[in-house]
DNA sequence: GTAAATTTGCAACAATGATGCGAAAATTTA
DNA sequence: TAAATTTTCGCATCATTGTTGCAAATTTAC
């Protein structure tokens, strides 16, 4: 049985085109996908909604997760350890590259604690670094 | 001379009703404000276009700066210490209250420096905690 | 106060995202 | 494996958000 079809039976979702051919290209790429990247890497070939419905159910099966970007984008990452082992995911560092803008899990790092003044109660925290990536120094 | 005029010309910017008016909101609030709060609060006074080049031009002053967040939408903050002295802020930490869902710039909470893999050079880092502020716990 | 520069508002457009619904698939059942 | 059931797909439609060009109005400078 293939990679993408497991991962979709794990997480209870029905085998089709769409979430086979989305999650192939989750696995392919290195970095993270906007909505636009992946109707452009499918070459069209589902409905623009059929892509929004099928990063939704990712995301509501916590396959996939949503990374904040500096501009108003909406990026997509497959985390390597929720895709392996379906437990839940450290809160880990997101870098975006300004030379080639890709948006990279750095798993391994995670979001340091911030001291927070009187009466605040952290309850999650986000980080983004911008800056030159591996491949493009 | 009122305060919001201050600014303006401080910033060399024409002083015109629009940016008096969303200038005086910035002053007002407390935390950060969209796009849409600022069409809501100055009540349809303004055309759409206008509320967008307004805090444009805000922007490219240096006068307020962006706030990244979860969702998909921009937010516009004055840092206090920008439009007192104009001197390049900080990078702080920003926080958004699930309860109040206020987003609010902590000045003095600067984000910290984090321990990259190797390859990756950081230029500019953002942080966002999400929790309880102060007024709602 | 008048000329020059800037800003505004309108119209139009593009991109992004959501919803309802019948048709087409996938899954389950027998 | 074929029928019944459930789920998903694709189309049409709509809402929101943001941009651009241009003529009219306003602001600034002289």
């Amino acid at each position: 049985m293939k990679q993408v079809e497991e991962i979709l039976k794990k997480n209870h979702l029905s085998v089709t085109g769409s979430r086979q051919k989305i999650m192939q290209l989750f696995l392919n790429s290195n970095g993270a996908l906007a909505h636009a990247d992946i109707e452009k890497k499918t070459g069209e070939s589902f409905d623009r909604v059929t892509v929004y419905r099928t990063l939704q159910s990712f995301v509501e099966k916590g396959i996939i997760h949503l990374i904040p970007t500096r501009d108003n984008s909406i990026k997509y990452a497959l985390c390597k350890d929720d895709c392996e082992a379906g437990h839940h995911h450290d809160n880990h560092v997101h870098f975006i590259c300004d030379e080639c803008s890709k948006t990279i899990c750095l798993d391994d790092v995670t979001v340091p604690q911030v001291k927070l003044p009187k009466g605040f109660t952290p309850q999650h925290a986000e980080m983004v670094v911008n800056g030159i990536c591996e491949e493009c120094k």
